[in-house]
RNA sequence: GGGGGAUUAGCUCAGUUGGCUAGAGCGCUAGAUUUGCAUUCUAGAGGUCAUCGGUUCGACUCCGAUAUUCUCCA
């Protein structure tokens, strides 16, 4: 039975269109979602809010070109402030991936205009019944002096009665960024999905904000008016601005009258895939015991947030970013492993629906399936392994009392990779437990260890003169003698203070597009101030120094270490003029994944199937340097506007954020031409010599190239050069260097073999001496005499086969190697136990003799020293023994 | 970025407190069995114990560095 008084036949696809339409009907610009991984910004790994790619326009440093937009945004959240990740699975609303639909006003329109579309769009646009809808607006904070938010409440007294509007407190009204930054109060819209009996028992009023009442939150509006200052303060902001988000996946549930964002059209038909492959049934229960709905549910959001991760391309992988989606994607393979009893890579082949269900949304995924697909597989086969060798790791493990020990426990989650919860399960199968306060004291050890580690603490920005917009002028200067420092900040980075100065004007890159950030100087008042490294937040270039300029209004020149940026420039020429090789050897579809750009080298991912051959790598090495001896000319062109360069077929990447004009760089149009914001060199034939270092595997279908260009390339080639004389001049200037160590190696083998074929002959010699000298003592075959061997294993092959001939016998024979003394002692396995002999306490007690020590099994010992004069005595002592 | 582990034959791995002539299974080569193949049996080849340095009479084993790799945390 529905659950509201209407149930919406639009489907999840209708609704999106309907959200966007709407803001568009109103003025609003709207604009595609940015990636999901989140490239610009270094406090973030991955977008969690609509808002994140409007950062820039709420900090002010930058401006943007329509006051009004609207989008629906991928936003991820499994870290940090919102992380819900644990969450996934238990209930039937929380997701790692999701969208969330938003519009925004940047110093245009605020409250009144904001609450009255909210109220339209829901109401008559979306027919949600109007008597179920709740507000919530700021009731103040009098410490920070922020007075109760009536604006707000007089905008919805036009449309709601005043027992329908609630006051909240800070820490559901009040909206903050971060520690820092922009904030504002904000107005939650709350929807009753309770049934009509459950609403006349209990009054929606009182349900709002209490998690699982049937009432929830689906929208809320934010509007940014202070800013909140590293010390608590607040002040205002120039311009005010409103920010929304609604959750795409709990509004399509509203409107679709179900409890559940897995009960959606949106989830339905991966679960039913599911349903299909693991022979599971969906039962859609949240009892602790429905284990399979669970990891259903598990599976099913974790393939989204994986699969578009990866699109966007972030890989997976051990830092960062990448290692959340590895989290991610084993927390699925860990529950679909214990709970749908699959073992074997599962997620991957879900992968073509996905593709059916969302691929026309975002194309992203339909263009890269089969490389997602691969990816997701490999991740999984390499998973699989690493809980096999735990499982075998895990029955290793002893129980005392039936608990396994904490520190056990976490040794086998840390090192070994394996799921604490997978230990616990296998712990209760044998009716054990785990120690858990014993596993939380050593996770937490290491969490502090590694918070210690990445301790750093950010300032406010002290603004020097205007604030006025940064300009990169880098492209036409490496030199500005008329700069001003706009803002600077001191960053402790484990107790030492460094500084980010920003300046109104630059010819500094700041590290982006995997381009490194330049290195140069910076010359304020005829003080030099070494800048170490150039980073980028958002559009923000920061200058690194450690130091602050004595007048830091003083003004400023700006010199970027030339020979630095250039040799960067020719390692990101070589990138392009690699990425399009690729393309004309390998084929289209080994198209970049990343790279890393830097004046020594340049680091190029791509992905292809398969190990490229010898000569592929051949080909590709030498269509680069014919493009360079070409000497082509760089074609560069700014500000086109994003649809021509669409039209003009300039390579671009997924999971790029571009504004709505580009940057197109070409080197030959049949050839190269690539949307991109680094810096290059005017003519291809800079770059001298194109010479790939190393071709490896990265993860599934990706590859992965080093190369070196220039000064570097020839360096490396020289160096080879250089090697191969010196080889040559060893080997008699050999014509055939190759053919030479083979035989040589080959004659070293030889030689070895009659070496030892000789010291076995000398042995066989020195053996039939020996035998005649046997002595018997106490009814004991006794030999005790120097030998002039002095390979150590020459001899004791020799006393073996000695001892295997005489049967019982003892065996001591003094040596010299080097003039260093050396006694070896065997003792027939017989003699030990009649006789109590034990070679190495006796060999350790006659060693004293020539100042040395020794040791060994019963049966055979060996000893050395530094005096050999005192072989004789020795081996006289060791006779004694018997 | 910080911690922990691993690196031994072509492959997968054993190797107990430093001292047995460093092993197993699979694979490889040869022979035997068999009409042939599979099988089985026998013999054999194959190792700078990742690299470099240190401690020690002696290091696969202990210590340090490097490289590669796995893993956890940030």
């Amino acid at each position: 039975m529905p659950l509201l008084k209407f149930v919406s036949r639009m489907t999840a696809n209708e609704i999106r269109r309907a959200y966007l339409d709407f803001f568009s009907e109103q003025g609003h610009k709207i604009v595609p979602s940015s990636p999901i991984v989140n490239k610009n910004d270094p406090t973030l790994l991955f977008t969690n809010a609509g808002m994140n790619q409007f950062k820039d326009f709420f900090l002010g440093n930058k401006t943007p070109d329509s006051r009004r937009v609207a989008d629906t945004q991928k936003c991820m959240r499994v870290s940090g402030k919102h992380n819900d990740l644990e969450d996934v699975g238990r209930d039937g609303t929380h997701h790692t991936m999701f969208e969330m639909l938003g519009n925004w006003s940047f110093g245009d329109y605020f409250k009144e205009e904001a609450i009255t579309w909210s109220w339209k769009l829901l109401t008559e646009r979306l027919g949600i019944d109007p008597e179920l809808i709740y507000a919530t607006v700021f009731e103040g904070a009098s410490e920070e002096g922020v007075p109760r938010d009536d604006e707000a409440k007089q905008v919805w007294l036009k449309f709601l009665p005043e027992e329908r509007i609630l006051l909240g407190n800070k820490k559901d009204n009040f909206w903050e960024m971060g520690e820092t930054g922009p904030c504002g109060p904000c107005t939650e819209i709350h929807v009753d999905t309770r049934s009509r009996e459950e609403r006349l028992k209990v009054n929606g009023r009182d349900l709002v904000n209490i998690d699982d009442s049937g009432v929830v939150e689906i929208w809320n509006n934010v509007f940014i008016q202070f800013n909140r200052l590293a010390d608590g303060s607040l002040e205002n902001l120039p311009e005010r601005h409103v920010d929304t988000g609604m959750g795409f996946e709990r509004l399509c549930m509203i409107l679709q009258g179900k409890q559940a964002t897995y009960d959606t059209d949106i989830f339905t038909p991966i679960l039913s895939q599911i349903e299909e492959l693991s022979g599971h049934k969906y039962g859609g229960s949240y009892a602790t015991e429905a284990k399979a709905d669970m990891a259903m549910r598990v599976v099913a959001d974790h393939l989204r947030a994986v699969a578009f991760t990866i699109a966007d391309g972030q890989l997976p992988s051990n830092t960062g970013a990448g290692y959340v989606v590895r989290r991610i994607l084993r927390r699925a393979v860990r529950y679909y492993f214990s709970f749908l009893d699959v073992k074997s890579p599962f997620l991957f082949k879900l992968i073509p629906m996905l593709v059916n269900e969302m691929g026309a949304a975002f194309p992203e995924l339909a263009q890269q399936k089969d490389q997602i697909a691969k990816i997701i597989e490999g991740e999984e086969k390499s998973f699989l392994q690493t809980l096999d060798k735990g499982l075998s790791r895990f029955a290793d493990l002893e129980a005392k009392d039936g608990v396994i020990d904490g520190a056990a426990a976490f040794e086998l989650y840390d090192t070994f990779g394996f799921p604490i919860d997978l230990t616990r399960l296998l712990a209760e199968e044998q009716g054990k437990r785990v120690d858990e306060a014993g596993f939380e004291t050593a996770l937490k050890a290491q969490k502090d260890r590694s918070k210690a580690d990445a301790a750093k603490s950010v300032g406010d920005w002290i603004s020097v003169g205007e604030d006025v917009e940064s300009v990169f002028i880098g492209y036409d200067q490496l030199e500005a003698d008329d700069a001003r420092i706009t803002k600077y900040r001191t960053v402790e980075l484990k107790g030492k203070p460094q500084y980010q100065v920003v300046l109104d004007r630059t010819p500094f890159y700041g590290e982006s597009g995997g381009q490194a950030g330049d290195k140069g100087t910076l010359t304020v008042d005829g003080e030099d101030i070494p800048v170490y490294d150039t980073q980028k937040e958002n559009d923000l270039t920061i200058h690194l120094v450690k130091k602050l300029p004595e007048t830091p209004d003083g003004l400023v020149i700006a010199k970027v270490h030339a020979g630095n940026r250039q040799a960067t420039s020719q390692h990101h020429t070589a990138a392009h003029l690699l990425h399009a090789a690729l393309h004309e050897v390998l084929g289209k579809h080994a198209v970049q994944k990343g790279q890393d750009v830097r004046s020594k080298r340049v680091r190029f991912d791509f992905s292809h199937f398969e190990r490229p051959s010898t000569e592929e790598l051949q080909r590709v090495e030498d269509l680069v340097n014919e493009k360079i001896r070409q000497n082509i000319p760089l074609i560069e062109r700014r500000d086109v506007p994003i649809a021509e360069a669409k039209e003009s077929g300039a390579m671009m990447l997924f999971g790029e954020k571009y504004g709505d004009s580009v940057r197109i760089i070409t080197f030959d149009p049949e050839f190269s031409s690539e949307l991109c914001g680094g810096t290059h060199v005017p003519h291809t034939g800079e770059l001298g010599l194109f010479k790939i270092d190393s071709e490896s595997s990265l993860a599934a279908g990706i590859r992965r190239i080093e190369a070196v260009v220039g000064e570097v390339a020839l360096a490396k080639v020289n160096g080879e050069m250089d090697t191969l004389v010196e080889l040559r001049g060893l080997l008699k200037n050999s014509q055939d260097v190759v053919k030479s160590v083979a035989s040589l190696q080959d004659e070293n083998r030889q030689l070895k073999k009659e070496l030892e074929k000789l010291k076995a002959a000398q042995a066989g010699n020195l053996k039939g001496e020996l035998l005649k000298s046997v002595e018997v003592i106490n009814g004991v075959n006794v030999i005790a005499t120097r030998v002039d061997i002095s390979d150590a294993a020459t001899i004791k092959t020799m006393v073996f086969n000695l001892e295997k001939e005489l049967g019982d016998a003892f065996i001591l024979i003094g040596s010299e190697n080097d003039g260093k003394p050396m006694l070896t002692l065997s003792i027939s396995k017989e003699l030990t136990e009649s006789k109590e002999l034990h070679a190495g306490n006796i060999i350790r007690e006659i060693a004293r003799n020539i100042k040395g020590g020794g040791g060994g099994q019963p049966f055979f010992a060996t000893a050395g020293g530094k005096d050999a004069g005192g072989l004789d005595a020795a081996i006289a002592a060791g006779k004694e023994k018997v």
